[in-house]
DNA sequence: AGCATGGGTATTGTATACAATATTTCCATC
DNA sequence: GATGGAAATATTGTATACAATACCCATGCT
């Protein structure tokens, strides 16, 4: 996309994603517009993306709120999630090359070294992770799988919680992308189809559980 | 959507799935809006959709192109249909109302009287298809289910061959569906899942053979 | 007091003008 | 004749003005 567009929709999802909007508030595009230092227009691009992808709802008489993603929207997310990334994987590792290999391999070693620091980086995790998970997507070489994931890899709530992750699972992260990658080597899908479910359903454990861990912490800031 | 938006993209989607915009042609925004009467801005609007749902591509200077289905992009949807209907079916069976199982019987029924008149109506069925199927993905009650799916219900060529469908075909979907609705009655989604994704396998197939037959109906009328 | 109704305000939808960028054409030069 | 580049043209991107619609509040009626 453009580029006042994509400047448009690339801010407005960060405000989303890091709760600078609030969940349900109302949004106005003209306001929007302002505080990204563009007209109306790419913000309505931006607007409509973002309401395919569900992190904006519209009433039905048009006007447009932040989304307000339960626990039960987050496990749907990562149900459709499970099923097309473990198509993914089976089509790549059917179908991957050398490089994109070698890449993957490279990806997750810098995903190992700032999982095994004292202090996880998380943002630097959450970026390899998701770049790694894009060549995934890439060797499958399935355009329609592209497209149905896209909507789908952004979560609100998700974002917010990954500071809570622990170590635990990071490193786990880390090593059943490796096995991943074995799975990818000797070019067995069924393997590799097995592994990413495993995968995407463990770490929504590990966010629910982050999750509640952040309740908790809530409340007792409560009192 | 609005309503200039929504006419330009029921008109342009109609223009591309019925073959009057040739698969690979350029597109001209000023163009269409012409043609649908509106101005530009609500064209884009429908241009953004129908990129998303990939009937349109674009160069990568942003130019449209009527997208270019080949065999191979129409079983990889219907691989994605496969899976995504079938946890629709599964969801749907678990949590499906009288009024909605009801409904749906009325639906199917209308189709068998659709199929079994001498001269199938095809856009008749179609529709009750189309609305069948979407009473099941409501009934699924997953937003984000429904979000993937829509991207993926128009294919290009599937319009233009279904009036080549044998009698035999239709006859089985209607059949399909029953074995569907009983399976909702029960509330079995292990069922559910199943058929549906046998039914939408074996839509695949009835494609696949209109479509070589239409191919040889062709190179037939070149000689 | 409660509710319906009307008008003013806020917000979104559409059209159009203009800016930016890509593509083509044509001419000069080698 | 081929090639490179610059001007002309075509096309898309963005901003803005205006139109349509929805929302809200105040007022009057029952």
């Amino acid at each position: 996309m453009s580029k006042a567009s994509d400047r448009a929709y690339l801010q407005i999802r960060a405000m989303i994603l890091s709760g600078a909007l609030a969940p349900g508030s109302q949004i106005r595009e003209e306001q929007l517009a302002e505080s990204c230092g563009v007209s109306r227009t790419p913000v309505r691009d931006a607007l409509n993306r973002l309401e395919s992808e569900l992190l904006i709802r519209r009433s039905e008489s048009q006007r447009s709120f932040v989304a307000n993603w339960s626990i039960d929207d987050v496990e749907e997310a990562f149900i459709l999630r499970e099923m097309l990334e473990g198509l993914a994987a089976r089509r790549a590792a059917e179908r991957i090359g050398r490089d994109q290999l070698q890449q993957l391999q490279q990806l997750n070693a810098a995903i190992g070294r700032t999982v095994q620091t004292v202090h996880a980086d998380i943002p630097a995790f959450l970026e390899h992770n998701r770049q790694f998970h894009g060549i995934i997507l890439d060797a499958s070489a399935s355009p329609r799988l592209t497209a149905a994931l896209a909507q789908l890899i952004e979560q609100p709530v998700v974002w917010r919680t990954a500071q809570n992750y622990d170590a635990e699972n990071l490193l786990r992260s880390h090593r059943e992308h490796d096995e991943l990658l074995a799975a990818f080597a000797r070019g067995d899908g069924n393997w590799a189809e097995a592994v990413m479910r495993a995968h995407i359903r463990r770490a929504f454990h590990a966010y629910a559980d982050a999750h509640s861990r952040l309740r908790e912490q809530d409340l007792a800031a409560a009192e």
